[in-house]
RNA sequence: AGGCUAGUGGCACAGCUUGGUUAGCGCGCUCGGCUGAUAACCGGGAGGUCAUGGGUUCGAAUCCCAUCUAGCCUACCA
């Protein structure tokens, strides 16, 4: 079969269907990855996408960084394992249906809809969610194993996930304690750290009179930006080190930090300036300054001295509550010493609750207060908030504020505007609550959590080495628990008796150990409300137990993926042979999020980190930088930029545009320039292939005897080959940008611009040449290479090509380019010839110039250019491409040289130094060397480095020169020297210029006709007598090039046209000529 | 408040590791050319205080310090 004719113009939307279908019906992605099977493992683990439904910008360009890398791993002889990973479990999810099914609280899952229910409806949502998005990936030529992904909701992943926690009891780090945490009142749950965004937030700013213990009208003064938490204030805290102030002020007075008095109060001393004008002129004005106290200071203590005193309780009337405690503990109520206090805001006295501050919660186990925290998990205060009981706390906040001030304990009341933490999904604020949770005790993990990181290689280094080792360093302890439902469970069961904990590490465990009976399927018993049901006996004092009703954070969920996508430990075969994984990449979001979580997970459960090797990878932003989101409606949708320009241009333009690490702007105009280079890629494959099938070239049936090879092409191929072995290096970098900027260069400059354009005249000579067949063979030859770089970029084009180039021509050729073996030639790279080249390209380009702006045509020929180089290797490559320079510069012979010789000079003196030697002589000189002849003076000058001039001896430093170019040449610069092109038009020249432009015309009648490329035709040249003389000499070249059976030339007086020929009258030069063909 | 990253013509980027001609490329703009790859190509031109200020050096876009701006991450912003 022979290379088919391709279709002209390039359109994505067909070939990737076309491609994709054909990877479908014959399985290409299982046949590659069976090829590769007896390869080195290289094991890469997919950071698995949370099934939110749509996947964006980012998401393409995660899984096209994953897709590109892993295909050229493949074809680098590598077996590789390409499961995708799937997030289906938690809160974002359960948001999503408790707004489909329009629930408003807790309450209403649990006592009206029925957790069974709820849960059925979030599986349900998550597995449409993930096909919904598979179908993204699909389009986009993610190659991965969508058939058999591993999931968050897989029993056998789940038990996983409970083996860990296992694992984490075993090693005493699995804690249930009672803890400030992190809350979101609307989900009703703990979240942990990575589940908090900030936003900004405006909120009272407030300064509260707390009155000193039996002092008259004196106050402690306390800032707080929550009211709300004054319900559950115990003490005040201020640093032992701090001075503080009693002040004096309006008859009350205060005490207060310092430093911070003048920022709270105002300056303590105003002055008032009045002018009064002088009554004559020899006296100044009079200015009169009035001081003004505003306050006093009374005494300065230190704040230990603070210590230990007491206040009168604010809400003592609205919360009674807090006035047993204040009966019952000493310290309830007192000033506390505390180093966490600062100066930066407030007054540097810190109102402490300790159930609403993880530092106040320390503070409180200090000195023994207790812990209260009179709000519910609903946000609401509780029965213990007294007057406040039933409200919710952030809306309370003015009520207290009101109630504060009817009391005139109210200093100052303003807002402040800071950033606040937010649910990550319901965006709720978040409030500190003191509740009873399950911990991780990271803290007692992270000098190895450290270490691990070291070991780890991080694309790019500060990756690691500053980032992520910050976050670990500053990590505390991990709330696992979620008072939740959508999730997996956490396997503890604790005895209400004795305490004894029992954590259940598999699914065959929790089924001997259940006392009742199992009659549901895995994946029901293993998630709630099932698994609820399920009782177990004490091991220690026999009581039958009851698991605790939470679900785990789903970052334990994605954390332990490196394990349970592989069923361990239930499983252990698989695991042995990929664990743990050579590679993973994703944004840096996931410092935070699946970087820690695996790490941590990892540590615990085996001991290390689960990954070797990270490519942290940067965001996707609109076009100004920012960030692109719903709410400011500058989202790019994956399909979107598919639809206009396909999945190819998308991939090359993601992988093109930024450096992986870099934050990527998603610019249009920028996918214009993958665009264009696609489509010069493919003009190329066009060109190709219509000449090739034109000739029925087949490169199976060349041999080197039917060839000849010129530099160019023995250039070409070196280039691509070259091309390989760079872009493999930076592949293996992951310096995608560096990569496909280099494949991007290579096909607009070496293939296109340059080979493309020094060929055209061979492919147009007819019958089996040897030379011509050089061409085929070489453009064959950089074209099949080419694609095989391309295609884990942009697989589908690439099959396209490989398709009718590579197997329309050869049966036995794998049936996918993806099954192509990464290879080069190293034997074709010849770096001398590519360097001889780019100088060869360099001097072209520069007589090129020297003819554009002389506005003398490429078209005409000239006799000669001269290339003056002082660089003998730059002349040698010159002489050696000689063929390319006179073919590309139209110049019938090309001369090198170390100067250029037909530069004429005018002697002038060196007025600086002659004016002073000379004086009165000057004159003499200055009209000797105008009249002389410069070339002689500069010849004996550098012969004999003197000179004399009307008996005045010169030197070299006395003689300056301009230097002329004849009339008939041109100049032009270049890297290492200049060309200079001789115009000067002979008859013989004329001829050969008045048939290029004759042939120019022709050609273009010829397209105007639409004629086949192979068309023959007849042609009639009717003009003057002077014209016709011209061009008759040079019948024979222009019926060559415009493929003429005939060329009839006359004057105009013979003429007689048949009008039925397609006939044009032109202006060449000044002469009428009249032209008329017929096919 | 701390950490990380970045700031180079209108736009998007390279160069910085290892200091050294006239700071480079693409897009855009503008003027001109070419015409059998033509939705292509070639040439000329305008357009840069390399964020700012210091320092080191014979010499700084590059190294050092400080500052400003932006993005991200973090924080016990009470």
């Amino acid at each position: 079969m022979p290379i088919k004719e391709a279709e002209k113009s390039y359109d994505h939307d067909k070939i990737e269907k076309k491609v994709q279908k054909f990877w479908k019906e014959e399985e290409t992605f299982k046949k590659v990855n069976e090829l590769r099977e007896k390869g080195p493992r290289y094991s890469f683990l997919d950071g698995p996408p949370y099934c939110s439904g749509k996947i964006h910008l980012g998401t393409a360009w995660n899984k096209v960084i994953k897709d590109s890398y892993l295909r050229y791993k493949s074809m680098n002889g590598f077996s590789l394992r390409r499961q995708a990973g799937w997030d289906m479990h938690g809160l974002p999810i359960e948001n999503k249906v408790e707004h489909l099914m329009d629930i408003q609280s807790k309450q209403d899952i649990e006592e009206n809809i029925g957790i069974a229910k709820f849960v059925d409806k979030c599986r349900e949502f998550a597995i449409e969610n993930k096909i919904a998005m598979e179908q993204q990936f699909d389009q986009l030529g993610v190659w991965m194993d969508w058939d058999d992904p591993y999931m968050t909701l897989d029993p056998k992943y789940m038990e996983s996930s409970w083996w860990t926690l296992k694992r984490a009891n075993e090693q005493d780090l699995l804690v249930n304690d009672q803890r400030v945490i992190s809350w979101c009142p609307h989900c009703g749950t703990a979240l942990a750290a990575a589940e908090i965004e900030y936003e900004e937030k405006v909120d009272p700013s407030i300064f509260i009179k707390f009155p000193v213990t039996g002092e008259e009208n004196t106050y402690f003064l306390v800032w707080t930006t929550t009211p709300w938490t004054l319900p559950a204030n115990l003490a005040i805290c201020v640093n032992p080190e701090f001075d503080y102030v009693y002040v004096s002020k309006d008859g009350e007075t205060y005490i207060i930090a310092e430093n911070l008095m003048e920022t709270v109060l105002g300056k303590q001393v105003k002055i008032r300036r009045t002018k009064i004008p002088a009554e004559s002129e020899d006296e100044e004005d009079k200015v009169i300054e009035e001081k003004e106290v505003m306050y006093e200071v009374i005494k300065t203590v230190k704040g230990e001295d603070l210590v230990g005193m007491a206040y009168d309780y604010i809400l003592a009337d609205e919360i009674p509550k807090q006035m047993e405690f204040d009966s019952e503990i000493e310290k309830v109520h007192t000033i506390l010493p505390g180093d966490h206090v600062e100066l930066g805001e407030g007054t540097g006295l810190v109102h402490t609750a300790p159930g609403h501050g993880p530092d106040d919660f320390e503070v409180g186990q200090k000195f023994g207060l207790p812990i209260f925290c009179p709000v519910g998990e609903d946000g609401c205060f509780t029965e213990d908030a007294g007057k406040y009981d039933g409200k919710f706390t952030k809306e309370e906040n003015d009520q207290i504020i009101e109630d504060l001030q009817a009391k005139n304990l109210m200093y100052r009341v303003e807002t402040i505007e800071h950033r606040y933490g937010v649910c990550w999904r319901c965006k709720t604020p978040i409030i500190y609550r003191a509740t009873k949770q399950w911990f991780l005790k990271v803290t007692d993990i992270k000098d190895k959590m450290l270490d691990e990181i070291d070991k780890v290689e991080w694309v790019p280094k500060w990756a690691g080495e500053g980032r992520f080792h910050d976050w670990v360093d500053n990590a505390r302890d991990w709330t696992i628990s979620r008072q939740r439902y959508w999730g997996i469970p956490i396997p503890i069961w604790e005895c209400p008796d004795c305490g004894e904990l029992k954590v259940i590490g598999s699914l065959d465990e929790l089924k001997q150990e259940s006392l009742n009976e199992i009659n549901v399927s895995d994946s029901e018993l293993i998630h709630r409300p099932y698994v609820d049901e399920v009782e177990v006996k004490c091991d220690k004092c026999g009581a039958t137990i009851k698991r605790i009703p939470d679900v785990l954070d789903v970052w334990i969920d994605s954390g332990v993926a490196g394990w349970a996508s592989l069923y361990y430990p239930e499983e252990k075969e698989k695991f042995e042979d990929w664990f743990p994984y050579d590679f993973i990449t994703e944004g840096h979001d996931q410092t935070r999020g699946w970087f820690y979580s695996q790490l941590g997970t990892g540590v615990i459960s085996m001991g290390k980190s689960p990954y070797q090797k990270v490519l942290m990878h940067g965001f996707v932003l609109d076009e100004n930088g920012n960030k692109m989101s719903k709410s400011l409606g500058n989202v790019v949708s994956p399909e979107e930029v598919i639809e206009k320009y396909g999945a190819d241009v998308l991939r090359f333009y993601l992988l093109w545009a930024s450096k992986p690490w870099d934050d990527l702007k998603f610019v249009w105009d920028e996918l214009l320039n993958v665009n264009k280079m696609i489509n010069i890629l493919w003009n190329v494959y066009v060109f190709s292939t219509t000449y090739m099938s034109l000739d029925n070239f087949n490169p199976n049936e060349i041999t080197e005897d039917d060839i000849i090879l010129r530099s160019e092409d023995k250039w070409i191929i070196s280039r691509v080959n070259s091309l390989v072995k760079d872009v493999a290096e930076d592949l293996d970098n992951l310096f995608f940008h560096k990569a496909t900027r280099k494949i991007y260069d290579f096909i607009l400059d070496d293939l296109s611009r340059w080979y493309v354009r020094l060929i055209r005249g061979r492919t147009w000579v007819e019958s089996d040449d040897p030379d011509k067949l050089g061409a085929y063979y070489s453009l064959y030859t950089a074209l099949v290479k080419l694609i095989s770089v391309l295609c884990p970029i942009a697989p589908h084009v690439s099959e396209e090509i490989y398709e009718n180039l590579v197997k329309g021509v050869n049966p036995e050729a794998p049936e996918s380019i993806h099954m192509l073996n990464w290879e080069y030639d190293a034997e074709a790279i010849d770096e001398d010839l590519e360097a001889k080249m780019d100088v060869a390209r360099q001097v072209i380009d520069a007589s090129i110039r020297a003819r554009d702006m002389a506005q003398y045509k490429l078209r005409w020929p000239v006799s000669d250019i001269t290339v003056v180089s002082p660089d003998e290797n730059a002349l040698k490559a010159i002489s050696e491409l000689e063929d390319i320079i006179k073919d590309q510069s139209n110049t019938k012979e090309v001369l090198t040289a170390a100067e250029f010789d037909k530069l004429s000079f005018n002697a002038k003196p060196n007025l600086k130094i002659l004016g002073p030697k000379l004086k009165g002589d000057m004159g003499k000189v200055v009209k000797g060397l105008k009249a002389a002849d410069g070339n002689q003076i500069k010849a004996e000058l550098d012969a004999n480095g003197t000179v004399t001039i009307e008996g005045i001896e010169l030197n070299s430093e006395e003689v300056l020169f301009d230097s002329e170019l004849p009339d008939d040449f041109v100049s032009s610069e270049f890297d290492g020297g200049n060309v200079f092109v001789n115009t000067n038009v002979t008859l013989e020249i004329r001829q050969e210029a008045m048939a290029r432009e004759l042939i120019r015309r022709i050609q273009d009648m010829r397209k105007d006709l639409d004629l086949d490329v192979e068309a023959n035709i007849n042609v009639d040249v009717e003009t003057s007598q002077e014209f016709k003389d011209l061009i008759v000499p040079q019948s024979e070249v222009i019926s060559h090039e415009v493929r003429a059976n005939s060329l009839i030339i006359t004057d105009t007086e013979e003429c007689s046209k048949d009008s039925k020929d397609y006939t044009k009258e032109w202006d060449i030069e000044g002469e009428k000529v009249i032209i008329s063909i017929k096919n």
